[in-house]
RNA sequence: GUGGCUGUAGCUUAGCGGCUUAAAGCACUUGGAUGUGGCCCAAGAGAUCGUGGGUUCGAAUCCCAUCAGCCACCCCA
């Protein structure tokens, strides 16, 4: 009886296939953040509990019930530990936190501010699978650490739109921007939105209902008619805002002008991250009816830094869903080149040959030419069906006759032509040909 | 966490008003006279029908549970 052990739930192997349309959108974000002067970062992908509970904060989904514990399994009890080893630690459901805590950590203030930080990588968070969402997703983002300049906002924008750009996804995609102001308004916000709830609540659905208790904010993305019709008129988060924050938001948006952004002022855009102030933005695709499926997302994040414990330190950033936008990419049929395995391909006759192929592959590699053989096939026949598969534009064919009167069959495989050329001068032969 | 749909070889599927050795295409291996690929032809390997239980003389086919996948809600990239 054969038990197959699975993958976990909201788990998935990317299989060697699917590598190309990875590396094209690893490549992509690299060449972006390259010309925008941003610097790669990789924090661990475990941290302690704390450093997302204090910032993304309790309430949220994330900390609440989407956190992956890590323990050493045969931990011994708790009184022998360490009060250190006794810290929860949990896997990454986002990096920007690691990154701020990285930041103050190595005291990355004491190079020129702002610091422009980068990342690609995975990202954990337990939920329960379904269209672009996984336990295990890939996230790659962009932190600038340390100004709170309005420029900077548009500027990442823009470079998040210049991202999408560069992938093929300009026209498939809509910005829309907001400002949920600094933690003073976001005080006075709570109160006025709670005010004019109150009036609502029976005619409010369920969630709205726990929304209002939990996080009122939230009552403004609730998508049942009978709930928008009572949003419609609830004051604007816009109008709450204090004067420093609105001329900061105002600014932003003239820069997103002058840059020639598209965006789309959406004063109900609200996130339910506790280390978001003033301008948050999401990126949706265009056709999508509901539009429920952000592929990139970010905002400014003034108070982080401080509440990890650094200095108050303002920073603005974003972060987008590799799988999703891979889907996007995919969906649209933007064709990425094939990769192929080799280019060369040894093919050998018989003990003797075989075991001097070796000694002549070693010898094309340190040349370095794209070279392989097949193991595991005796016949020519078999072994040139294999070549071919693997797109090979050369077989090298050596058997007993080449063996002996050292030299090897150079086989074009496009146009099926072929030589007999001598072993020592095959370097020089190949250069010439594969050129 | 809640709800809906689905679950047959590596992949895509047929069979599902219960009964002989579970079928096909793609992929894979081998061969088509001994040293030549991509087409074609032939053969072969590969699933006990997600798992567990139940109904029945008899179930891939009916019932229940469970797990997984997909989708929606919640929430989020």
């Amino acid at each position: 009886m054969k038990k197959i052990i699975q993958n976990p739930r909201g788990t998935k192997d990317i299989l060697p296939e699917e590598q190309k349309y990875w590396r094209f959108l690893f490549e992509n974000v690299q060449k972006s953040m390259d010309v925008f002067g941003a610097q790669r970062i990789e924090t661990p992908i475990f941290e302690f509990a704390e450093t997302y509970i204090r910032t993304i904060g309790k309430g949220t989904d994330i900390v609440d019930k989407e956190m992956f514990e890590v323990r050493h399994l045969a931990s011994p009890a708790p009184e022998t530990l360490s009060e250190e080893e006794t810290k929860t630690m949990v896997l990454r459901p986002e990096y920007t936190a690691g990154i701020a805590r990285a930041y103050i950590q190595n005291g990355l203030i004491n190079l020129p501010q702002p610091v422009k930080l980068w990342y690609f990588g995975p990202a954990f968070r337990y939920e329960r699978p379904q269209a672009g969402r996984f336990r295990i997703h890939n996230q790659f983002g962009l932190e600038v650490i340390g100004d709170n300049d309005p420029l900077t906002d548009a500027s990442i924008i823009l470079l998040a739109f210049q991202t999408l750009r560069k992938l093929g996804l300009a026209e498939a995609i809509k910005v829309e921007i907001n400002s949920i102001g600094c933690s003073t308004c976001r005080t006075k916000m709570k109160k006025k939105i709670v005010e004019y709830f109150q009036d609502f609540l029976e005619d409010l659905c369920n969630d709205c209902n726990r929304r209002f208790v939990e996080n009122p904010l939230r009552i403004f993305d609730c998508k049942e008619p009978k709930c928008q019709k009572i949003i419609d008129s609830a004051p604007q988060l816009i109008d709450l805002l204090c004067d420093p924050c609105k001329k900061h938001f105002k600014e932003v948006l003239e820069n997103l002008d002058a840059l020639e952004i598209p965006y789309n002022l959406n004063p109900r855009l609200v996130r339910g991250l506790d280390y978001y102030t003033r301008t948050v933005f999401e990126v949706f695709l265009e056709d999508q009816e509901e539009g429920n499926l952000a592929i990139l997302a970010g905002g400014r994040y003034d108070n982080l830094i401080e509440l990890l414990g650094g200095n108050s330190t303002p920073a603005v950033g974003w972060a987008g869903g590799a799988e999703r936008i891979l889907n996007v990419i995919k969906n649209k049929g933007i064709v990425i080149p094939e990769q192929k395995l080799t280019d060369i391909c040894l093919i050998h006759m018989g003990d003797k040959a075989k075991k001097s192929a070796l000694a002549l592959i070693a010898k094309l590699s340190e040349a370095d030419f794209n070279v392989t053989n097949i193991l595991g096939k005796e016949s020519l026949k078999a072994q040139l069906r294999s070549a071919s598969k693997m797109g090979a534009r050369i077989c090298l064919i050596l058997g007993q006759r080449e063996f002996i009167d050292k030299t090897v069959i150079f086989k074009d495989m496009e146009n099926s032509t072929q030589e007999t050329v001598p072993q020592e001068k095959l370097i020089d032969f190949l250069q010439k040909r594969l050129k």
